[in-house]
DNA sequence: ATGCATTGAATGCATCTGCATCAACATTGA
DNA sequence: TCAATGTTGATGCAGATGCATTCAATGCAT
């Protein structure tokens, strides 16, 4: 927990102090991005990026808000829609990038080896699955961040 | 961050089904009452949770709402001041403490063995130690949770 | 001593979150 | 066909957080 919201922290003050949005941005223009016509259901985004689903609404919200992504109605069901990233989305992710690189090497590549890192996933992965068994139901499931 | 938001999510998630507290409670209760007359200066308080300056006065604020501690003027520093865990906080702690083992156990414990938790703290450690070389300046560091 | 930077703690304000709920649509099943 | 149930997404509201600033007390250098 510690090292977490350490690495985590000092990434996101350096995205900061270079004057980008938080790295949740980051994440979702990604998501968008690397998405198979550059849009993705609200739900979609939702499960890929593990936050709650008012959290989701909200932050596409200002996606929009910044003209970073448009939102589409979806045709075959009408109570949802797409959403669409922008050009402007795409290249702030693509900038975003760079400094959020530059800072994952400084504060994690660079001080451990390729060999520890692949040790390092494996240990965590047996961490990460499977956690609904405390609640039978999946809408105990926690969100994440 | 997959996996920690994960892992403390469900364990926070827990306690919350048990009626209790957020863990930065549990955090703090704990360094006040293993503090050596059960008391601390916020500063110090804040240097060992890791966060920043006005979330731990007014986490102390409510736990002084709460009875749970209690503040006292500091004499050789009369801006300072130190809190000091109540019994009744004393006593939250460790109730809490029944609650946090066993999400603790269940979330990471039993998917660990004894020896892979060594060794994932080991690797871990790489990545926590000297956080400031991004900027000279103390004042920069990151806040942290 | 006096001016000046530093430290310890609190707070006003804007923003963000979490929770519960809502409204609209979809699906199922009798 | 129609009622019950489930999904999708938005939102009002209370509480939490982050930021910058404040104020008082302290240390320090001249």
């Amino acid at each position: 927990m510690r090292v977490q919201s350490r690495v985590l922290d000092a990434v996101e003050h350096d995205l900061k102090k270079a004057g980008f949005p938080p790295l949740a941005w980051y994440d979702a223009l990604f998501e968008l991005s690397r998405a198979p016509r550059g849009e993705l259901r609200p739900v979609e985004l939702e499960r890929q990026m593990l936050i709650p689903q008012y959290s989701t609404s909200r932050l596409i919200e200002r996606l929009v808000d910044e003209g970073l992504a448009m939102r589409r109605e979806c045709p075959v069901d009408k109570r949802g829609q797409f959403v669409e990233i922008t050009e402007a989305g795409r290249e702030l992710q693509k900038r975003m990038w760079g400094a959020y690189a530059a800072a994952i090497e400084l504060h994690v590549g660079s001080k451990l080896s390729d060999g520890d890192a692949v040790k390092l996933c494996a240990l965590l992965d047996r961490l990460g699955c499977s956690c609904e068994e405390t609640s039978p139901s999946a809408k105990d499931a926690a969100p994440a961040r």
